[in-house]
DNA sequence: CATTCGCTTTGACGCAGATCAAGCATGCCG
DNA sequence: CGGCATGCTTGATCTGCGTCAAAGCGAATG
């Protein structure tokens, strides 16, 4: 996504500041370069899920809507690399394989989302943290060139509430459920956000999922 | 999409017989012509989570990818109009204008998976099927080409059980929340699987959601 | 150094929905 | 026609997680 004159621009913002409400009007797409940020919704009443975690690289808007149909929320400080709405998309027409590769992404986007929903629909608060530890776990670990081996340790980029938010929990059993894991052995805190995994098997046989092995190496 | 000859045909699967199952190796893909088809995730000990309901003009399966993630079931009777996996990915790079559309149809399925995560994270049971409900009703009646008036009356494509999956409940829960709506009035029911609303509003404010008219003309 | 604030942990208790268990309705097949 | 299967309903009981409440802890601030 280079060479792209006047119709790009970076934007920053602050951990735990809005980037846009659902139902705003929204004039560019947008990449993330750099921090987190979620895509919730909230009920009338104020129950709130996390239906998108966004990292580095995740694409942000539609390209032939102007309205955006979820709250979009910078949770450390995050920067965007942003496109004006109508060139982006004459540049889709334009160039294929641009299209292709967001379809690709989006594709990736849906397999994620309906790994999500099962979590949600079907596992129990333990296996819904031990899924999620697992996910961060794999996305932050390669993102910081590292393999995924055994002995794995990681910053969580969310607080107990948000995690709450992700896995359709309270904070008060994510927070039940981490101090029971650690209990169990299954993961070290250091502090409140560093987590270490000394044995990742014995946290994939946690999350519930098919345990043959999977991506371990 | 037409005029692929030789690269397209059709396939027709009877209710309750599995088109793929997740991990499979499949050279096709489809669209979902008559039916309805599901996308269903299982755990190791049979809990189960429907991901995906598949109705006329729905895609499956990806273009750039040989195996399959999820059961894909036919629950009525069901065509596929399907694609040879090669041939339909070589048309995509020659023809933007597909992948573009492609693009949206899958852009409209994330949001409706993200519609989803919130009934499943954070709805009440009664909320759940309140909800199914109005999802099915919009469908069904756009399907038929009626508009959706305050009075609607369909068919339910889903056993009990499915909708069971579908919800992230028990097939109990759904049966007795159904009896319930039933009492208040909210819902009529007509043998087991037709559907009478006498006054689509007030299904709406069993939803949960934002209830001012929203899709209502 | 004391104070406050945001985040987290832990405890006690109650309830929505799961589980276990009958029974009912409809339609199919010998 | 009777028997059996499939899908649905309803009841009784149990339990995992939500709710309410209090207290701990580290970092920032005056």
């Amino acid at each position: 996504m280079a060479h792209l004159n006047g119709i790009k621009f970076y934007k920053s913002y602050k951990a735990g500041e809005p980037i846009v409400w659902a139902g705003d009007e929204v004039d560019f797409v947008a990449s993330v370069v750099g921090g987190v940020a979620t895509l919730t919704q909230t009920m009338e009443d104020g129950r709130r899920q996390m239906v998108g975690l966004l990292l580095a690289s995740d694409f942000i808007g539609r390209p032939n809507r102007e309205t955006v149909a979820y709250d979009v929320t910078a949770i450390s400080d995050v920067t965007l690399c942003c496109f004006r709405r109508k060139p982006f998309h004459e540049m889709l027409v334009k160039t294929p394989h641009i299209s292709q590769r967001l379809l690709e992404m989006t594709l990736d986007e849906l397999d994620a989302a309906r790994e999500w929903m099962l979590i949600l629909g079907r596992k129990t608060a333990r296996e819904k943290i031990a899924s999620f530890l697992s996910i961060i776990a794999r996305r932050e670990t390669i993102a910081e060139g590292g393999d995924v081996g055994t002995n794995v340790a990681f910053e969580l980029p969310l607080t107990r509430e948000a995690m709450a938010d992700y896995l359709g929990l309270t904070l008060e059993t994510v927070s039940r459920q981490m101090s029971s894991l650690k209990r169990d052995g299954v993961i070290q805190l250091e502090g409140k956000r560093r987590v270490v995994v000394p044995d990742f098997n014995s946290l994939l046989n946690e999350t519930g999922d098919d345990s043959d092995g999977g991506v371990l190496v």
